[in-house]
DNA sequence: ATTTTAACCCGAAACGTTTCGGATGTCAAT
DNA sequence: ATTGACATCCGAAACGTTTCGGGTTAAAAT
């Protein structure tokens, strides 16, 4: 409610003074701004931020975009750890957020650059674009500084963020090679999105490597969703009872895939290894607990968010890009093939 | 970047007729405004929300203010459901929503009125508030609309919503008498909370209903936490090995005992129950299966949102307050008392 | 022919800031 | 006495809206 003006009038000085004496500029005299910051202090002032942003037209409110906020997302708490990250790293600057969810519907509506303008967004982190989102070239073409993640695109306005997913996939894929595992398949996520190009290519590289073939139709598809990889694991494990082991794009796919076993008696791991990929929550509370990929949400978004502030205050990074450390995570759901 | 003004100019028409044609005033033409609207979606205009906001002294936003949105948080998925909550029910409004997270340190630096004035917010949603947070008080001073979250205040600007926890508890504890337990333990959460005083409320009742003694020293706390839970619960199960129902304010604490129950060989549910609260994602998994009572936070959100948008709106709602239901979710991690 | 009414339109102020381009006064150097 | 430099201050415009209080015109009522 109080204003820069009853500063003012209070003090006797002009607005212009008090805004400068609270903004810490250096033309005015210590006694002033002493006086000044004392009656800002008394009458309880607060800047009025639409105001400031409105004039100074672009505002310190960095969107976090992401593709459908959707209720199961909870299960695996990605989503809450990323908020956690962004909030923590901007806990003492003075950058707010908002969260921002978008669906086909929502873009009919609104360009990415009308949500920008709107708001006058500082800069936005944007997780969980498919790779046809029709925001996306619109997100590189604009000058609004944003950040990807786990989407590799870079320009003077966009940087991204990420983890060295395919090496630690080819790491998981390896230490089931290592333990006498020669037929494994591979649950895949849905195939827009950028991470299922991804971390499916971690796995052709690493049979690759070992020189394993690659068979096609040990791919599936389980959708990121536990049931739909429940219900494509059945019928596969029936048919294919060569395959010992089975890595998952996600923890919440390989849980489907545990309870497929599960239904069909197959015993974890002593019959199957199965690995996921996320180290959600529940990966340590499944039985069998899950071998798993860890890559830290919450560092990510941190990261992210550094990467953000930098590029916004034009401070140049010396790259475009982070990439942070994804590890495998090894319990109960692997072991050495024909182990009983 | 297109303004009103540009409008304008186009179509040769004043500031003032372009913007109460673009807000369906009555006194425009419809001609005009036909050509109005098509310049609009021609340079495609957005409205400056910052500048709509500042003429007219209030947004249409509204916060989301937590106690502290800390990591572990992400357990439980509560905090996400929470948001989704909110999120959909704003989805095709003209809403949106910051989330706020306060600390005891930041409250040092702004005051509740001071946080509110300084996005001009429409209303808030308040969440996990202690019972003796310094903003409760602020917060039913004010005059800025809030719903409250489990805290059972109202006046002309406070409404809150909860769920009938205390019939649940009761239904459970009950529950568990009619399984043959008659020394049942509460393990409470942290004494600030609201819900903790609210839950062990509802655990005495039930005692005193079935004509069971309240022993002080069956009431452990865990803190809302896990491993703190575990360790309080070594020792008690230790020293009262006649306990053969434990109640937990929590699922994450009830994880919590059933851990320390697994570490003592002491088998659930055969020679021990246990009941939690919240139906968490993760309870579904647990070994067993916990035995938990369910309150949506995703539906507790929408109804506070739109508790909150209707107080907003000065649409007076018949009651300052809603109750949702809560129920008692059987699963695994109860059964006979002596059931061997 | 005058008044009333209605439909349609606009100028200008307001919201709370920031900031550009001076203005004033003081003091030391010339 | 003039100049220059510096420290300190302020007026006014600008940001993009909304809205109050009118104004103009043409048709309808007198």
């Amino acid at each position: 409610m109080p204003t820069i003006k009853d500063i003012a009038t209070m003090t006797g000085f002009s607005v212009t003074t008090v805004s400068r004496a609270l903004n810490d500029y250096n033309d005015v005299n210590a006694q002033t701004k002493k006086k000044i910051e004392d009656a800002a202090e008394k009458i309880g002032y607060v800047p009025n931020i639409l105001a400031q942003n409105l004039v100074m037209k672009k505002s310190k409110t960095i969107g976090i975009l992401v593709n459908e906020l959707k209720r199961e997302s909870s299960k695996d708490g990605l989503m809450l750890e990323m908020l956690c990250g962004v909030s923590d790293v901007l806990a003492d600057s003075d950058y707010e957020f908002v969260l921002l969810s978008t669906s086909t519907a929502k873009q009919k509506n609104k360009t990415f650059k009308q949500l920008c303008e709107e708001r006058q967004l500082a800069g936005l982190i944007i997780q969980g674009l498919k790779n046809d989102d029709p925001y996306l070239e619109e997100i590189v073409d604009s000058n609004v500084p944003c950040v990807l993640i786990d989407i590799l695109i870079t320009n003077e306005t966009t940087k991204y963020v990420t983890s060295n997913q395919i090496e630690s996939i080819k790491d998981a894929i390896k230490y089931l090679h290592r333990l006498g595992h020669c037929a494994i398949a591979y649950m895949n996520g849905s195939d827009g999105a950028h991470v299922s190009t991804i971390r499916k290519q971690g796995y052709l590289e690493a049979l690759k490597e070992i020189g394993l073939p690659a068979h096609e139709n040990y791919i599936m598809n389980g959708q990121f969703d536990e049931d739909i990889a429940k219900k494509v694991a059945m019928p596969f494990l029936l048919n294919h009872p060569e395959v010992t082991a089975v890595f998952c794009a996600s923890d919440v796919m390989a849980i489907g895939v545990l309870s497929a076993a599960k239904d069909l008696s197959i015993k974890v791991p002593e019959k199957l290894s199965v690995i996921g990929f996320d180290n959600i929550v529940l990966s340590r509370y499944s039985t069998p607990p899950l071998t798993t990929i860890s890559q830290s949400p919450y560092n990510m978004a941190a990261a992210g968010t550094e990467l953000l502030t930098a590029m916004i205050e034009k401070k140049q990074e010396k790259t475009p890009f982070k990439i942070l450390n994804s590890e495998l995570i090894i319990r109960e759901s692997t072991t050495f093939q024909g182990s009983v």
